[in-house]
DNA sequence: GCGGGACGTTACCGGTCGGTAACGTTTCTG
DNA sequence: CAGAAACGTTACCGACCGGTAACGTCCCGC
């Protein structure tokens, strides 16, 4: 009688032999994934470690046993969302190389098409931004330096269209990006202003591009 | 028989036999003048009733005399929030009457005066949707009514300046707006990205005006 | 088959949360 | 002046928070 009746269905995963850096402890990652889905869900401050534990089929104590703190979650929960969120700008904008025009579009494209997703919930770093308090260090910073990364690299796509203003430009971009997101917790879907983004970005571009340019539309 | 017992007393308003003393600083004034400072500052979810109370110079006992809940408080507080947000909007407004162009440059200049201020940490209503989850009904419901008002108002410009497509303007007029409340929480001041909100909201207001429109600029 | 690491379980800690009871004290007013 | 609001103080409640100790059990590699 081998067989597993176990309620908790392990995966089949454990093919073989197992390399002693990658067969690093599964309940953590079980966890953390919770963590990550939860905190997006209902914030940082909405979710407690023992719910996170329990909803991943765990208990506080193993929580503990991989994780120094719910401090420590939190930063690694904000840097994974940087990670997948830098993951999903270069996949959007990597079809289109030596094409900064297009780049801003695919991107704004992406993130309408996101906004349609059942689960959107806005930005994850964004949103943590209004949770956080200033005197949050680490995790302020954290975030801070995102947001700045984010505004670099407009700055750059907008300098490389060869826009004039090309900041001012690339200033804007964000905003209709993060408007996008924020109004996004609030309109479903994509019924909301966030339909707006697109056009309004191909109306900016065009009117940041002297009037010869290649790349006018 | 009946004896009052738990008599809400719920006498705010000192009209009529008013006496010599009037606007007197009741108890609960301060409190809620307290909550929504400190609501505003740390988020709903990062404040306690206690805090609160002890804050205002009073304890937790007199702010269940005046408050059924720290719901209701919410409530009150996000309700506050919105009768200041449109007393801020109709004064912003008001000098440019039949011109809903001004009007709306008037709204962005005065958000870029507002984004300059020390104490501002973005829009009070877009960070409580943040923190409250979609199954708090009359909170959620609330704030999702206000914003739908925002967009309303800006529809209603945007077709007032007989602009081509005026919904998509008024939304991407919104996207801009909260856009610059949102990326205020991680830039100080107005360093940030929301000092390109007024260029760019001239510039899609061109871009969806006839060649002909008086109001071209 | 044996040791050890990964994991589950229970109990517990101090602190804070929203909320209440009972009782004094101040202050205004009839 | 007397009464009654309005307000302050202390103590308490159950629940939950982040975090820890001790112990039992399983399973894998040697």
């Amino acid at each position: 009688m081998s067989n597993d009746k176990l309620g908790i269905s392990r995966g089949a995963e454990r093919v073989g032999n197992c390399t002693p850096t990658a067969g690093k402890s599964r309940v953590r990652d079980r966890i953390f994934e919770t963590a990550c889905d939860l905190f997006y869900r209902y914030g940082i401050h909405g979710v407690g470690v023992d719910a996170i534990a329990a909803e991943a089929g765990s208990n506080k104590m193993s929580f503990y046993r991989s994780f120094a703190s719910k401090d420590a979650l939190v930063t690694e929960y904000l840097r994974e969302q940087e990670r997948e969120y830098w993951a999903w700008w270069d996949g959007a904008v990597a079809p289109y190389p030596d094409d900064p025009r297009r780049q801003i579009e695919a991107l704004f494209e992406a993130q309408l098409e996101f906004a349609n997703t059942k689960t959107c919930r806005g930005c994850a770093l964004g949103n943590a931004a209004v949770e956080i308090s200033d005197d949050e260090d680490t995790l302020s910073t954290l975030v801070r330096e995102y947001k700045q990364k984010v505004r670099r690299r407009l700055h750059a796509m907008a300098h490389a269209m060869r826009a004039r203003d090309a900041d001012t430009l690339g200033d804007a971009l964000m905003l209709l990006m993060d408007g996008g997101y924020f109004t996004r917790l609030v309109f479903p879907s994509s019924s909301g202003p966030i339909a707006a983004a697109l056009p309004a970005v191909r109306a900016l571009i065009n009117a940041h591009l002297p009037a010869g340019s290649p790349l006018r539309r």
